[in-house]
RNA sequence: GGGCCCCUAGCUCAGUCGGUAGAGCAACGGACUUUUAAUCCGUGGGUCGUCGGUUCGAGCCCGACGGGGCCCA
């Protein structure tokens, strides 16, 4: 950025900062020192202080740091809130016959709502009860050039979202929610590690993308001279740790998909996945549960969680489990079975309305016809069981009815949360299926998966049959806080805004 | 991809029928030793997203573009 600042140009309150800046270095004081005095956060003393009463001085001194945020100039005793990273706040007192006029004047003048100071004095209790310190000096720790907004009026969405460090100073839930997402993670790998999975990290640069049936985002190696892949899923990497013996793996990291954002889809998204050797879809559906209620136990302290807007959401208990294909014959009103053809589906389609895609295979559109009957309906949390083989190249086939794979997908609060499989593990089968899937994108399917030949050679080594689950951390951070997807990431991708 | 809506002061927003741009907070000057979005007096602050068009005259009408949002596919 080499935006250069004409100071005429400026902005009326822009303007004046940098002016004090200037005055305040001509003085010969610091403005940005590489140190000020620090001896306890705000949150310490609020809790050291927690009960004293209205009106006392303890006698105490400290030096405390925070942002100002609020300041009241008035002629002998100024006020000012000054408030640190977490949101605690505490009062600081400017008192004419504690610091002088001169100092004093210097305070009012120099600094403004948004600079960061250190405050050194004494610990007392104001008049009306309010914890403070009383100055006896201070010292800017940061001047704020920039005016900070109007704490009473909530920002814009686009605004809270482009300037999330401005949203974090003056929006307490931007301060929980980004705190709320590592306590989650943490949660996540706690209940992993309980169960002996460990951590893998796979590559996210990959040569050839594969995992799921996604548009990847190209990139290129000035190295290799060759085309990379950001990846789509780190599937086809955790099961070659399978192969090799790290039996319960998992993995929580970021995804790229070159698709649409809205709300409920971001480009880049945070994936947990995982696999259990020795485990199938039920007990990796087992897992799945667990790990979402004791998140849930984590952040809310409970398996009811409540969501930003007071609505309660229950977590708690075994999760309801329905087949696939029964749901879609309730949806539709008659019998739809993995044996259905083609033809039978269009008319079904047709007739609800639904636009068919000549390039859809059969389960392709038993699910388009789910999700247009049922998938809005569905409250969860409900694990649906389950899908058409054609669809779902890398699970294996249903072990009672024919066509089916074994494959649920968790829905909660009316959206995909995750999806888990008893994972195919014949090697030959698997080739089967990846020549298919090579054979649609040849024909110019862009989310068709490649055919990964080093990751067919580790199956040939032999892997032990195992579950497999996925699962969006940002949506689990929105099933569990009611949130849109932009609020759970604390800098979702934006277009750059046009200012030459 | 289609439709609709939004973009005005640092922030959040008004702006009537097309006639010299408004509020609250914030800022600047002044008064105030217990304020909590203080109060009082005074002052300044705008390329109305950008470009073009219509008009004597455009924040407002028309078109294109940029950014954002909602609904649909």
């Amino acid at each position: 950025m080499s935006e250069l600042i004409n100071e005429d140009d400026l902005p009326e309150q822009l303007r004046i900062r940098r002016e004090k800046r200037t005055a305040i270095l001509a003085r010969g004081a610091e403005v940005y020192p590489v140190a000020v005095p620090r001896t306890a956060s705000l949150k310490e003393i609020r809790a050291r202080y927690a009960e004293l009463e209205i009106d006392v001085a303890t006698g105490i001194q400290e030096s405390l740091v925070g942002r100002v945020i609020f300041k009241r100039d008035t002629g002998k005793l100024c006020f000012a809130k000054i408030r640190e990273g977490d949101g605690t706040e505490l009062q600081a007192m400017f008192s004419l016959d504690k610091i002088g006029s001169e100092i004093l004047e210097q305070w009012k003048s120099d600094i403004d709502i948004g600079d960061i100071v250190s405050v050194t004095g004494e610990i007392i209790t104001s008049k009306r009860g309010e914890l403070s310190i009383l100055a006896n000096s201070y010292q800017l720790a940061a001047k704020s050039l920039r005016p900070l907004p109007v704490e009473h009026k909530p920002l814009s969405e686009e605004t809270r979202v482009r300037m999330r460090y401005v949203d974090l100073i003056v929006r307490p839930e931007a301060r929980f929610n980004a705190r709320l997402r590592p306590q989650v993670m943490k949660s996540l790998r706690g209940s992993f590690s309980s169960r002996d999975f460990i951590e893998v990290e796979t590559p996210m640069l990959q040569v050839m993308h594969g995992g799921a049936t996604a548009r990847p985002f190209k990139t290129h190696s000035n190295a290799y001279d060759m085309e990379l892949f950001l990846r789509i899923a780190p599937e086809l990497f955790l099961k070659r740790c399978v192969v090799g013996g790290l039996e319960r793996v998992f993995e929580i990291n970021r995804n790229f998909r070159n698709e649409g954002a809205d709300s409920s889809h971001s480009p880049e998204f945070a994936m947990i996945e995982a696999y259990q050797a020795y485990g199938d879809w039920d007990s990796i559906a087992d897992l799945t549960r667990d790990l979402i209620q004791e998140a849930a136990m984590a952040v809310a302290g409970s398996h009811v969680v409540t969501h930003h807007d007071g609505r309660q959401l229950d977590l708690g208990g075994n999760w309801r489990s329905e087949n696939l294909f029964d749901l879609i014959s309730e949806g539709v009103g008659d019998v739809v079975t993995a044996q259905s053809t083609l033809e039978q589906l269009k008319v079904i389609a047709t007739k609800l309305g639904i636009k068919v895609d000549p390039k859809w295979v059969t389960g392709k559109l038993a699910e388009e016809i789910f999700e247009h009957v049922t998938e809005g309906q569905l409250g969860g949390p409900i694990f649906v069981r389950g899908y058409p083989v054609d669809t779902s190249p890398l699970v294996r086939a249903h072990r009672q009815t024919p066509g089916l794979v074994e494959k649920w997908d968790l829905y909660i609060d009316g959206f995909e949360l995750a999806t888990g499989y008893s994972e195919l593990i014949d090697p030959v089968i698997q080739r089967n299926r990846l020549v298919e899937q090579a054979a649609l994108g040849a024909k110019g399917d862009v989310e068709a998966m490649h055919l990964d030949e080093d990751f067919l050679r580790a199956m040939e080594y032999g892997v032990p049959p195992m579950g497999g689950m996925g699962m969006g951390l940002d949506r689990l951070l929105m099933a569990l806080t009611g949130l849109g997807i932009r609020e759970t990431i604390l800098f979702p991708l934006v277009k750059p805004e046009a200012n030459d």
